[in-house]
DNA sequence: ATAGTATGCGTCAACTTTACGCAAACCCCT
DNA sequence: AGGGGTTTGCGTAAAGTTGACGCATACTAT
C-alpha cells in the first residue's frame, strides 16, 4: 500500500536505476563503469545510471538512462535488486534499483558527451574502486548472472545467430570462472532444449565442428523456476 | 549511478514499502490485508505498507509500517521485487520495494487505529480484488516462497522449538499446495541437514513420533545459491 | 487381545551427474 | 603421400538423486 497524499513529497529519497552490463572482451568478463566528475565520489568509477523521472517506469528508466549514458539500445535488462540504504549516497538519500544484462562487446557509443570524466570496461575480477556500494552491486550481479547461465538462453547476445560448441563453452567457462568437461557440457546444453543443430560445420584448423543456433533468440527460462 | 543534486528533488516518484505476510492458518496460506479507507482505490484491499521516510533505509521502513500498521515485530522480512509501473499508483507515481515473510499466526495487533477500514488475513488461493498492482505482488511472493523451501529453514518461524516430521511436512503441503510422500519428504528435509533429532518423542493417538529442532533458528539457506 | 493407524526404515527403478576412454576428421609437416 | 598433433563427436561406467511404495513397529481404542 502507498501513502495517499494529493500532492509529491515535499522531502523523500531520490529513486535511481544502475544498470551492470556484462560483456566478454579478451576472453574475460567486463562491466561497463563510467568514471563520476563531481561530488564526494569525483574520479570514483560507478556503474551508469541515474534518477527516475516522474511518470516513466523503473525499466523505461533504466532502458533511458543507459541508451543517454552510454549509446546503449536493443538489450535485455533484467531488474537484480534495490539498494535502498541511507547514507549509500552521502548527498541525498538515494534508491537504487540495480538492473543487470549480458550485451556483446562494443567500443562504439563510449566516451561521448561530457557528463563522465570516463567511460570503460573493467575486468569483473579486477574492478577499482567503486562508488555508493557498488561493489555490493557488482557482487550480487554476477551471483544472478551466473546462475542464470544454467536455466536461461542469456548468453545468446553474445553469440553470432551460428556458433559452435566450443565457443559457447568458452562463454560459460569465462563466466563461471572454471573450466568445464566438453562432453558433459555438450550434454547438458543440448538437453536444455535450447539449442538445435544445423546441417552445417564450421572448418578451421582441425576436425570441422557442428553449428548451432539458439531455437529462440529471446529471453527463455527453462523448468518451471 | 545516482544524480548529485545538491538539494532534494522537486518532482520525482516517491518510495514505499509493501509487506505480504504469510502464515498458515485453518490449515490455508493466507495473507495479511488492509482495507483502503480513502482515494481511487477506497474499499479495496491490499498489502501493509506505506512511504519511505528520508533518512530511513527500506529495510526499516518495512519493519517500521510493519509495526505501525499490524503490530507485528521481530520477523525477517526479505525483499521480493520492486514494481516501478508509472500508474500502479493513479494519485502519484510511487515506486513500491516488496517484501515478504512467513509469520506464525496472530490475531493481537490487527484492527488497531483506524487508519484502515479493517486489516485481516485471506487465504491466498482466494483473495478479494486487490488495491494498485498488489494482485502481482501476490502471485510473485506466492512463488518466491514456495520456491525457498527447498534450499531454506524459512518454516522455522511457523514450528515451535519442537516438533515431529508430520507437523513440517504439513507446512510444506499446505504452502505447495499439494501433499508429499511421507517417507521422501523424510530423506529430503533430514538431507538439507536443517533439522536435528532430539532423543525425545511426542506420545499420541499412535506411535509416539520423533522430536526434531533446526540446528539454527535465523534465516538460513543450503548449498551454494 | 485385536483392530486400526501413524511412524520409521528400507528397496527398487528411473533419471542425472561426473569422470573419462576412444575413434573420426581435419591440418600441418616432412 | 603418410604420420603426428589436435579437436570434435560419441559412448560408458560409477556415483548420486528422485519418485513410488512395501512392510514391520509401536502406540491407542475397544
Amino acid at each position: 500500500m502507498q501513502g495517499r497524499a494529493d500532492r509529491p513529497p515535499t522531502s523523500s529519497p531520490r529513486v535511481a536505476v544502475d544498470a551492470v552490463l556484462f560483456t566478454i572482451s579478451d576472453d574475460r568478463l567486463q562491466t561497463l563503469l563510467v568514471n563520476i566528475k563531481t561530488g564526494p565520489f569525483a574520479g570514483r568509477w560507478a556503474f551508469p545510471g541515474g534518477l527516475v523521472e516522474l511518470g516513466e517506469s523503473l525499466d523505461q528508466a533504466a532502458y533511458r538512462e543507459l541508451y543517454e549514458k552510454t549509446g546503449v539500445r536493443d538489450l535485455y535488462l533484467e531488474q537484480l535488486f534495490t539498494f535502498g540504504d541511507a547514507r549509500r549516497d552521502p548527498v541525498w538519500h538515494t534508491v537504487a534499483v540495480a538492473y543487470f544484462a549480458l550485451v556483446p562487446h562494443f567500443e562504439r557509443g563510449l566516451k561521448r558527451g561530457d557528463k563522465y570524466a570516463g567511460i570503460d570496461w573493467f575486468p569483473v575480477h579486477d574492478l577499482p574502486q567503486l562508488a555508493y556500494d557498488h561493489s555490493a552491486i557488482a557482487a550480487y550481479a554476477l551471483k544472478r548472472l551466473q546462475a542464470k547461465l544454467g536455466y536461461t538462453n542469456i548468453v545468446y547476445s553474445l553469440l553470432p545467430d551460428e556458433f559452435t560448441l566450443r565457443e559457447i563453452q568458452a562463454i560459460y567457462e569465462v563466466i563461471l570462472n572454471h573450466t568445464l568437461d566438453r562432453r558433459n557440457f555438450r550434454r547438458k546444453i543440448l538437453t536444455l532444449g535450447l539449442l538445435k543443430s544445423l546441417p552445417k560445420t564450421r572448418h578451421g584448423a582441425h576436425r570441422p565442428a557442428a553449428l548451432y543456433t539458439f531455437t529462440q533468440r529471446r529471453p527463455m527460462n527453462v523448468g518451471v523456476l
